[in-house]
DNA sequence: GCTCGCTGAGAAAACGTTTTCGCATATTGA
DNA sequence: TCAATATGCGAAAACGTTTTCTCAGCGAGC
C-alpha cells in the first residue's frame, strides 16, 4: 500500500510513479494513464506525513477556542473547516478553556506536528486568548477573539448589524425606539449602542445590564412603570435579552408585535424559533467568518501577502415575527 | 532547529542526542543530562512528522461529528481534547453535517494523516453517522452516536438518568407523577419512559411530543383542561420542554416549585439557569463520556484490547430550585 | 555518418527522526 | 599480560514520499 507497492505492481521506478501521480516530470501520456488508473484500482493514497516531511507543509491547521460550551465559535468552527476541507487542510481542535499552561501545551503540540498555521477564536471580540501567539514561525489569524495589529483579525460589524436594526424597525413605522443590552464594558455592546444612536437619534435610550433573560424581563418593568414616554420598538443586545423582554411584555399584556416591535441580536436559532412568537433578529454570519478566516490562513500559509488588520464582515437581518411588517425583499 | 542542529551544538552525534532525549540506549548518565540541557535552552523539540513516519504512530486522532451547532457534541469535544491532550494527541475536528460525501472526504483525510484512531460522535444514540466506518485500518469508538455491535460505543445511562430525576421527585415528597418527553420514535425517549413506569408507577402518565418549549405549554395546557387528577411532580424529556411547562404553569398561577415540582433533563446551563425558577435537571456527564472515548481509543491504537460492546456511563441530578426539597448531599 | 536535442524513465538524495548494530576504549578476571 | 566483558558512542538503515540529476535511446539536421 505504500508507492513502492503501486511501483512494482506498475512495473515501473517509485519515481515514475510518483511524478505519473502529481502531473509533475515527462513520460508517455499513456504510461502516467495506467500508472493512475493503477493507483486507484487498489486504491493507493499517499502517506501524508512523509509528503508533509518532505515539503514542510502538512496541511494542517490548528483551531485554538477557549469557549467550549459557547454558541459562538461552534459556528466559526464549522465555517473553518468547511473551507479547509477542499483543499485537503484539515483542522486542530484545540479547547484551552482559559489556561494559559493549557494553552502552551496546545500551542507547542500543534508546532511540533508542524502545523501551516493557526486560528485563534474565541468568544468575545475585545478579550485575547490567554496564550501568546506572537512570534510563532507560523501565520496566526484571529477571529471573533482580540488579534494584534500586525495581524490579520476577522469580527462580525456590530455597528453595521446594529444599523440594520434600527433601521428596520424604523421602516416598519416604529419611532419610539429603545436599545436593551448587555454590559458596557464589551466594546461590541458600544458600538452597537453608538450605531443605535445614530440612527435612532440621541434621545432614544439605551439601558446597559447583562447578558441574560432576568435582565430583558427587567428592563421592560423598569420602563413601564416610569411613567414616561413607552417603546414602540426595541432593539435587544442579545436573543435571550429580547426573550426576557417578550415575555415581560405579554405578562403586561402588551401585544407583540402588534403593539411593540422586538428585535434580537445574535440569531439564535434555537432560542429565536422558540420564541412566542419567533424571534426577528441580526445574524452575525459567524459561519462565513470562520469560512473567511480559513481561507486567509491558508493564503498566508501559501506565501500569499495579506493586509493585516481589522476586518468587519456585515451581519445581516434574519425575519420572523417578532417585529411584523413586510418581509425581507 | 533539527536534532542534527542539536548534535552540532553538544557536539555528539544524532544517535546519541536521540536516544539521550528518550531515555534509550547506553551512555554516561552526564552525556545524557547535558543534552538534555542544551535541549532544553535551544527549546528544540523534534518534529512530531518525522517522528510518526518512522513509528507509524502519528499521536493524532479523527473526531467526526455531524453535529456542528448542537449542544451535546461540544461537551463531548471538549472532554475528548481534554483527555488526549496530556498523552500528547491532537485531536482533528471533522464536521460532516449530515453529508455521506463529505464525511468520506474527511475520513479519507484522516486515514492519509496516518490517525491513530478515530472518534464518532452525533446527536442521537439511536443514529449512526452517515459515513461506514468499518473495516478502517485504525480503531473506531463510538460516543453518543450509533456504532456497531463488534466496536466500542459510549452513552448515557437514560434509564438510571430518568430513574434519578423520579427517585428524586419521590423523595421530596410528589405523588402524583408525570412524564412529558420528546418523539417515542427516540430510543432514549422510550428508555426513560420506561425506566420513569417502573419508579413511578405504570398509571404515572407519559405524554410524548416533540422536544420543545412549545410542545411543554401544550402538555400543562392539555393536562389542566382534562379535569382529571393534576400532578405535582413533572419529569420533563428536556430542558426546553421543562422551560415550556414551567412557563405554562406560571400563566395559570401555579406556583413551582411550592405547589408543583418539575425537572429536566440535559443540564443545558445556558437554559437551565435563566429559567425561573433555575432549573433542576439530569446532566450526562458528556464532558466525561468524552473523555473515556478518547481514553478507550488511544488504548485501542496502543495495541491494549477492550472489550466492544456499549458503555453506559451515569447520569448526575444537578439541584437548583424548581424541585424544591432538600439539597443533594 | 556525426552531433545535437529531445523523450522517457530510473537512481539517488533529501526531509528529521529512531533504532540496531558495530567498534573502539576501558575495566575486569585469571 | 592477555583475553573476556562492559561501556560509551557513532554509522547507517529505515520510514514513504518528492525532486533533481543522469542516462540511454532515438530521430533529425547538417
Amino acid at each position: 500500500m505504500t508507492i513502492h507497492d503501486l511501483a512494482r505492481v506498475a512495473g515501473v521506478s517509485v519515481s515514475t510513479v510518483s511524478k505519473a501521480l502529481n502531473d509533475n516530470g515527462r513520460m508517455a501520456a499513456e504510461t502516467r494513464a495506467r500508472i493512475k488508473r493503477i493507483a486507484a484500482e487498489i486504491g493507493f493514497r499517499p502517506n501524508a506525513l512523509a509528503r508533509g516531511l518532505l515539503s514542510s507543509r502538512s496541511f494542517t491547521i490548528g483551531l485554538l477556542t477557549n469557549d467550549t460550551y459557547g454558541r459562538f465559535t461552534l459556528p466559526v468552527m464549522a465555517g473553518v473547516s468547511e473551507a479547509l476541507v477542499d483543499h485537503g487542510v484539515s483542522v486542530f481542535l484545540c479547547a484551552i478553556e482559559d489556561d494559559p499552561a493549557l494553552g502552551k501545551v496546545h500551542v507547542d503540540a500543534m508546532l511540533d506536528k508542524q502545523v501551516d498555521g493557526i486560528i485563534a477564536t474565541g468568544k468575545r471580540i475585545d478579550r485575547s486568548l490567554p496564550v501568546d501567539l506572537a512570534g510563532l514561525p507560523v501565520p496566526v489569524v484571529y477571529a471573533f477573539t482580540a488579534g494584534t495589529p500586525e495581524s490579520v483579525t476577522f469580527t462580525a460589524d456590530d455597528a453595521q448589524g446594529a444599523a440594520l436594526a434600527a433601521d428596520w424597525l424604523k421602516k416598519i413605522g416604529r419611532r419610539r425606539l429603545v436599545h436593551i443590552t448587555g454590559p458596557e464594558t464589551f466594546v461590541s455592546v458600544r458600538e452597537r449602542a453608538a450605531a443605535f444612536a445614530s440612527e435612532a437619534g440621541d434621545e432614544a435610550p439605551v439601558l446597559y445590564g447583562i447578558w441574560s433573560e432576568s435582565w430583558g424581563h427587567q428592563a421592560i418593568a423598569d420602563l413601564w412603570s416610569a411613567g414616561g414616554v413607552r417603546p414602540d420598538g426595541i432593539f435587544c443586545g442579545n436573543d435571550q435579552i429580547a426573550r426576557g423582554v417578550i415575555d415581560a411584555l405579554r405578562e403586561r399584556g402588551v401585544k407583540v408585535p402588534e403593539e411593540v416591535s422586538v428585535i434580537g441580536f445574535d440569531n439564535w436559532e434555537i432560542l429565536a424559533e422558540q420564541t412566542r412568537p419567533p424571534l426577528t433578529t441580526i445574524d452575525m454570519n459567524l459561519k462565513e467568518l470562520g469560512r473567511e478566516a480559513g481561507l486567509m490562513v491558508l493564503a498566508l500559509a501559501e506565501g500569499r501577502p495579506a493586509e493585516p488588520g481589522l476586518r468587519k464582515l456585515p451581519c445581516k437581518l434574519v425575519i420572523r415575527q417578532s417585529c411584523g411588517g413586510a418581509r425581507a425583499d
